[in-house]
DNA sequence: TCTTTTATAGCACGGCCATGCTATGTTTTA
DNA sequence: TAAAACATAGCATGGCCGTGCTATAAAAGA
């Protein structure tokens, strides 16, 4: 097996591990096990536990840049011009993509803000996690930027602004549904993030 | 000492590790050398480490209801009208002491954030996580119910999907300013949270 | 075919942990 | 003053952990 594959297949047996016990529980032993190999296995692939949390992190922010990547690439292309209806759903649905709003969503969103808690005390961590959120706080600014230039914003809105309150409900939301399952539905998160960029629009006014 | 005292010497001790270390350094030893006690002094006034936490959760929701409740009996008491500029800025103000906006609040939100990770897999502390986050629910529904019948709320406002999106700008707000230290100042989180106020309020649009 | 590298496996050590149990002061009560 | 209750302290056991190191098998290259 190629050892690329065998490495991101252990990063899943960890993404399993944390989802299902929690990141406390992610010892090589237990991620071992979950991947069906030796302890002495996952060490010929990663140097130590580090070395594995460090790759698991990386791989799972690579997966959430990726999805966000292909959406904002069809939002922010200017060759094909859209309706704004067509603009506020393109929106919604890429920035949807943050959300848990199926089982493999919430997975990551429930290994993510695992990582982001155990980031705070572990330097080798926090500056994936701080990268992470530079990164989600520059995309939103950038579909903000995108509105206002299309028309699509009130003019008196206060960009940067806006850009941290629209990541804090992305947040906030990921975090309810992440710590709290069965407290909020997919359905509602979607109304609340469609109520939420409607309310931006001077449409909706 | 009185007995209860000690008990709560020992949480606050706890609260300085989880913020400082991590709630995984949170062991019996960590918090009594923490706390300037013996490990069995420790162990004489709680049973295990699980009460222990379990007392530690308490203290910190009982700690965050208590302020909340104080505020919301300002602004919730009909007895003295407020203009509406002083329900704006009571309103902030209560919302606010949900925010890590000094360093005691810091701290707060950093400890509760890692208690809310850690009940996610750990049925004795789920029921607090929940219990907790239902409150805060119901308390922005009521605020905003009190503001539609003040007249301060757009009419085809629904409360219950407002309720939601405020919730989740004040998660999102605590868990950006805990997880991200320096990364979000108190003047922009009060500045969002005042920002989405007023966006609620009708003579804004 | 023989040798070298790679993959899989796991033993053994020392460290930190929770906890059962015991010991020693220290206060309160009789 | 004697005894009972409480407070403080810590030893000993057994468990899980990361990791240094070794052992065996498979594959690749000579």
């Amino acid at each position: 097996m190629d050892p690329e594959e065998r490495r991101r297949a252990v990063a899943e047996a960890v993404f399993r591990v944390v989802c299902r016990d929690g990141l406390e529980h992610a010892s090589l032993r237990n991620v071992a096990a979950e991947a069906g190999l030796a302890i002495g296995s996952v060490r010929h692939y990663f140097a130590g536990h580090t070395e594995l949390m460090v790759f698991a992190m990386r791989e799972m922010s690579a997966r959430l840049i990726t999805r966000l990547t292909v959406h904002a690439e069809h939002l922010l292309d200017p060759s094909e011009p859209l309706t704004s209806a067509e603009r506020l759903e393109t929106a919604v649905r890429m920035l949807a993509e943050m959300l848990p709003l199926d089982e493999e969503r919430r997975t990551e969103a429930v290994v993510w803000l695992s990582f982001a808690a155990t980031a705070r005390t572990r330097p080798e961590l926090r500056a994936h996690a701080d990268e992470l959120y530079d990164g989600l706080l520059a995309l939103t600014t950038r579909i903000l930027e995108g509105a206002r230039r299309a028309g699509r914003l009130h003019p008196e809105a206060d960009i940067a602004l806006e850009a941290r309150r629209l990541c804090a409900l992305l947040d906030g939301l990921s975090l309810e549904a992440a710590f709290h399952p069965g407290r909020l539905d997919a359905c509602t998160m979607l109304a609340v993030l469609r109520a939420h960029l409607t309310a931006l629009t001077p449409s909706a006014g």
